[in-house]
RNA sequence: GCCCCUGUAGCUCAGCGGAUAGAGCAGGAGCCUUCUAAGCUCUUGGCCGCAGGUUCGAGUCCUGCCGGGGGCACCA
């Protein structure tokens, strides 16, 4: 039994309970919940919905779970229900009822956890984004984890996700970046507004080498911008994909200039009355729409603002058919919140499709000290030195295994380890060792075609209890993570689940020992690892992290 | 000054209003003739920043203060 379909039992004995009172039953709520009680004691599950619902139909919250737990305890599959504290209601499960966990995660396989929350939206999921001037800073590689990650949360749920990269290749960033690797080219320090760093050069000997001419000829700066940006570009797309993020769409905001959209939706603004002229420039009314004040959409040299794309590129994703467009932005970039929301609104369309997220700072630590400078880029960290010193699988689960609010310190130390202190293999080895497990009762001829070879009704230990019923948790887990877009419960969750297997391994054998023959329960025991085994690889998979048959 | 995030064990962090607040690391004590010790068991350690409020019930929600981080451009 799952704790939907307990959830779902005592939700009925509720509403029969108050009906039979001639009680107002619309007090109990459309999805009631039953939880796990930190303390064992309490039982496999309990329901607080006594204490939820007793007082709005006049009852004493006891009363009423005195009544609950009689019309629970009748209930197939449920062992006993007993009422605590003020009105909490423990429940045991039958032990073969609870067994039927694994039958569930069996059948259903790689789509054990999926759910429907999210069927029919068509999301458009944007980030990283960062600019081609540079390498990936880490703010951008934790977006390039947790934004994967989420995309996969929201796919799980039903969700038609498109992954985009907005690519900044307008402005006035482009310029110093192009005019910085002329200098380089020319043996020339750095701009002072420039950037400086080994993979200007580089990139600059690159572009000699692809366009020997490029210094002398009439279009240099050009064929700089052309090549160079392209250069940059390529190297963040391999970058991120190296890590394991790919996008579906790269989005050109020079393609919003070139195309006349941005001149397109300047004018409908200006029309419109959006917008109005002020000090030469062209302003938003963006303060009335939330933002703190208003915002320059045309400058008063009459070049647009960063807004104007910001503007025309959410038109294109609302025509391209997207309900719901995420942006995922660095802290420093928060002041963005109202000025997308009122871009929307002031184009006649809806706040409630534009959701920012926000992920707060990283940092590293190594032997206890904040580690500061890039080996390579020779300014802020890059994603290239986080991989380098922890590889990929850490470096994305390190980012996305706590909250996105949260300013986050990785401890290089920690995270480069090979061994259970690194959280990122206490989750890999428990899915190789049930692998191995898997080969050994192979081996020995024990196989487990499906739930049907086995009795489920034999996993009545305390252990085989506790990864029951956390492979029960799983779907919840993830329609959580999708809801309030935290990807990071997934992970939590694994580690849990891992704790629950590794413990459970350490008191229960699967392989009978020596030569004695396999038990029933044995068997069972070997579905049951199964079924975890294939929770762990959703779950990794869900994290784009690469679940190991071997270690 | 205004806005956003944050404050939980020595450290790094979980905890979408529920029971005696958790995990890992660090400190202490143990466990490999048995399915991988990349593991497990036991143990030390908390006025959940402070003060009010809402609630049957607050680490969680609201208000105010204090501390930390990040923002407040005709830059992107």
């Amino acid at each position: 039994m799952t704790p939907d379909v307990l959830a779902d039992l005592v939700r009925s004995a509720a509403l029969s309970i108050l009906g039979e009172r001639g009680l107002d039953t619309s007090v109990v709520p459309a999805v009631v919940t039953v939880e796990r009680p930190r303390n064992p004691e309490h039982g496999d599950y309990a329901t607080n919905l006594a204490l939820q619902v007793a007082k709005r139909v006049g009852l004493a919250p006891r009363e009423l779970a005195d009544a609950l737990a009689a019309a629970l305890a009748e209930t197939t599959g449920v062992a006993s229900a007993e009422v605590a504290g003020p009105g909490f209601i423990n429940l045991r499960l039958a032990a073969d009822a609870q067994g039927q966990i694994v039958r569930e995660v069996l059948t259903a396989g790689t789509s054990y956890g999926n759910g429907a929350m999210l069927a029919g939206r068509k999301i458009n999921l944007e980030f990283v984004s960062a600019n081609p001037t540079g390498p990936i800073h880490l703010g951008g590689t934790r977006w390039a984890a947790v934004g994967d990650a989420l995309g996969r949360v929201l796919s799980a749920q039903g969700g038609e996700v498109t992954r985009e990269y907005y690519f900044n290749d307008a402005g006035a960033q482009i310029d110093r970046f192009v005019r910085s690797l002329i200098a380089a080219a020319q043996g020339e320090a750095a701009p002072e507004d420039g950037y400086a760093g080994a993979y200007i050069s580089d990139i600059a000997a690159e572009v000699i080498k692809q366009e020997p001419g490029a210094l002398t000829d009439p279009d240099s700066e050009e064929i700089f911008r052309r090549v160079g940006v392209g250069l940059m570009f390529e190297q963040i797309k391999k970058d991120l994909h190296d890590f394991g993020t790919d996008f579906d769409v790269y989005f050109h905001e020079d393609s919003l200039h070139k195309s006349g959209a941005v001149e397109k939706a300047v004018t409908a603004l200006k029309e419109s009355g959006g917008l109005y002229l002020e000090d030469g420039a062209w302003w938003l009314r963006s303060s009335e729409y939330g933002d703190d004040k208003d915002r320059v959409v045309i400058k008063s040299d009459g070049q647009p603002a960063y807004i104007a794309g910001d503007i025309a590129y959410f038109q294109d994703k609302r025509a391209r058919g997207f309900d719901l467009c995420i942006y995922m932005l660095g802290a420093d970039h928060h002041g963005y919140i109202g000025r997308l929301k009122a871009a929307a609104a002031a184009t006649g369309d809806d706040p409630a499709t534009v959701e920012v997220l926000i992920g707060q700072m990283v940092n590293l630590v190594s032997g206890g000290k904040p580690v500061r400078m890039s080996k390579r880029a020779g300014t802020v960290i890059t994603m290239e030195d986080l991989v380098e010193a922890v590889g990929v699988d850490a470096a994305r689960y390190a980012m996305i295994r706590s909250s996105a609010n949260s300013t986050l310190d990785i401890d290089l130390d920690l995270w480069s380890k090979k061994d259970s202190d690194n959280p990122v293999y206490y989750v890999k080895y428990a899915h190789a060792r049930l692998c191995n497990i898997k080969r050994n009762a192979g081996d020995l001829g024990m196989v487990v075609s499906g739930p049907d070879d086995v009795d489920l009704g034999l996993l009545t230990h305390d252990r085989e209890g506790d990864v029951l019923r956390t492979l029960g948790e799983f779907p919840r887990v993830l329609a959580t993570a999708a809801e309030l877009r935290e990807p990071h419960r997934a992970a939590r969750y694994l580690e849990e689940l891992a704790g629950a297997l590794h413990k459970f391994y350490e008191n229960c054998r699967v392989i009978p020992q020596g030569d004695e023959d396999p038990q029933p329960v044995n068997f069972a025991r070997l579905a049951l690892c199964g079924a975890a085994r294939q929770v762990i690889a959703n779950g990794l998979g869900v994290l784009g992290i690469e679940a190991p048959e071997r270690m």
